[in-house]
DNA sequence: TTCGGTTTTGCAAACGTGTGTAATTTGGCG
DNA sequence: CGCCAAATTACACACGTTTGCAAAACCGAA
């Protein structure tokens, strides 16, 4: 029933030849020349019988199976389904398949594991390098090594992984400018929704941008705690944001959300009342109303600076760098700035 | 310098037993059996040494990789990346992996051939099963069945390819739906923004739904031909709705959004000159201003459904049927229906 | 102790491809 | 024609795991 795939070795039984030359002619190898005269009738026959290598034996073979493994976690306001997307056209691009794991559900009570176990799973897999989007704790480039062992190349992305080669987003730089723009438009009393920026792990880098900032100019650092970026978090605090501050820089692009459409409840007008700015340039910050300014994240760009920096690894032309890449500041309406852009589809 | 893994025959060897012994210790073979006592010991060990089996040894040997293919393409409105990050939600759940891959270039001239390659990878990469968004073409029962041929099971989504088990969406029902709804809310020159639906193809399906509705009261339908279904194919209609239509069905939110924007730079106001409905239910639909009356695309049902059928085909319970999932309709501001949802955040 | 049966283990082949080494053919030149 | 080197091909093993079959160990009963 199961009919079997056509092999090297029935190519060689009906050619008359060994099953090695056949492998030889197949795929030009530098050590043994096979004459061109066998090679054309090797390809011909291997062409009439629509013969498929079988990737798996050829990967078991050489120890390399032209797959890269991805592993995306979905945290926070991360929208790992175009981050996916984005990965697979660069991949494309550079003719590698990727495995696609996804580690952590919503609320994992440990993420840390998750991330080993499906590591674990890809190394297994045989592929030839793993993008691995980080979580950034501390114990995590300790954890790489120990299941990786230098046996792959390993980019990171979302958080820089000390000793691995990896693209981080500048967000320190991003929440000052951010932050900055209030500033220049007058505000005094601007207010952070995040996490503190006195944390030493790398979460802090959003709220050290807007530390920075106000510091440089002698104004008074105010933060407010949210739990998860996500929309109820910033519709929660928006009761204690009244009174108290003119204008308010989020940690991302739903914190902003919710805080605006809670500020609109409480007859607070954005931006007139209260000036938002967001993170992250989500799909939906062009469109909600007022549409919000914010800094992009340019994922694009990060799939494919990823893509490079592991073909580089691979070729070993590359051992242990961080390629910054910096948001830039899109602003639109709900900061109140005169210059804002005010059409909605970007 | 490259470490060699452990593989079971170091395990055989510090335990004085033979590799299969190892084996079959690890894998609990129904064949025969391993003394309780041997495979404490052969877990101990196997666990000290932190030995991971080779899957790709494994998968070679048995023939099954616990990985499945998905294929999927991006092609008009469809938004790829939540629909792999479903997908893969659903996998998960079931303990698979999922060896993604995406055909087709935003505008292949040559989608059936993309299509016909990547399967091609897939199937010799060993997948134990290949959950396929079909093109919805002519051939494509025959080409799936060229590549495949019997060997693994395949399930399709997106568009029915008879002979194949697979998920498909009403888009008939609900497009009757949407139009009826304007219908009862008083509107007769009603447009549709979309395929023609008479042709022969899948793709006019959501035509249909749009065609009964108006025939079955007797209403005259009449369409305006959308190229892509994208924001400015809808935009560009716009001029030629003025005077002509009180409301228009839209093949996608992508679309309707397009028609908006177009409208109200010429003063025709949404909904109260023209009502417009879209279809996705794409994230930002909720968020335009108006926030748009559309269909229901559930991509996390489709791929659970999608999923579930994988599981009984592999199983072999299940052989060639078409699940049918339907849409429902969310009603909001731009169709001007009293009963419309204000709320922006769904 | 011996026998028969059952449980446990070892041996060896198989999966499809790559590759090092040895064998063969080819070809050029004396 | 004979010889040597180079080009081409064949042989055989490796990769890590599973698995059918045979061998061994064990156990209870006669």
């Amino acid at each position: 029933m199961e009919k079997k795939r056509v092999t090297i070795k029935d190519l060689a039984k009906t050619l008359g030849v060994s099953h090695s030359t056949v492998s030889r002619a197949l795929s030009r190898s530098k050590a043994h020349m096979v004459s061109e005269e066998t090679r054309r009738r090797v390809k011909q026959v291997a062409e009439e019988f629509s013969y498929r290598p079988n990737l798996l034996a050829k990967g078991f073979a050489t120890g390399r199976t032209g797959t890269l493994g991805l592993l995306a976690r979905e945290g926070y306001q991360e929208q790992a389904g175009a981050q996916i997307e984005s990965f697979l056209r660069a991949a494309d691009d550079r003719n590698y398949r990727l495995l696609v794991g996804m580690s952590a559900e919503w609320d994992s009570p440990t993420p840390e594991i998750d991330q080993a176990t499906q590591m674990e799973q890809f190394v297994s897999r045989g592929i030839d390098g793993l993008l691995l989007q980080t979580i950034g704790d501390e114990g995590e480039p300790e954890r790489i090594r120990g299941v990786v062992d230098g046996r792959i190349p390993v980019v990171t992305f979302n958080y820089p992984a000390p000793g691995f080669p990896g693209v981080v987003l500048d967000f320190t730089a991003g929440f000052c400018r951010a932050t900055e723009h209030l500033i220049a438009l007058g505000h005094e009393r601007i207010g952070f929704l995040g996490e503190s920026w006195d944390g030493s792990g790398q979460g802090a880098a959003r709220g050290r941008g807007y530390f920075n900032a106000m510091h440089a100019h002698g104004l008074h650092p105010e933060s407010l705690a949210v739990g998860r970026y996500q929309t109820e978090s910033g519709y929660r605090l928006s009761r204690e944001v009244k009174d108290r501050f003119t204008a308010l820089v989020c940690c991302s692009d739903y914190t902003a959300i919710g805080v605006c459409r809670g500020l609109d409840e409480s007859g607070v007008r954005v931006p007139e009342d209260v000036a938002v700015v967001g993170s992250g340039d989500s799909d939906v910050s062009a469109f909600v109303t007022p549409s919000l300014t914010t800094q992009s994240k340019p994922i694009r760009g990060i799939a494919h600076a990823a893509m490079e920096l592991m073909k580089r690894v691979i070729d070993g032309r590359e051992v242990a760098c961080q390629v910054v890449l910096s948001s830039s500041l899109i602003v639109r309406e709900s900061c109140g700035s005169a210059i804002a852009d005010r059409s909605r589809i970007p």
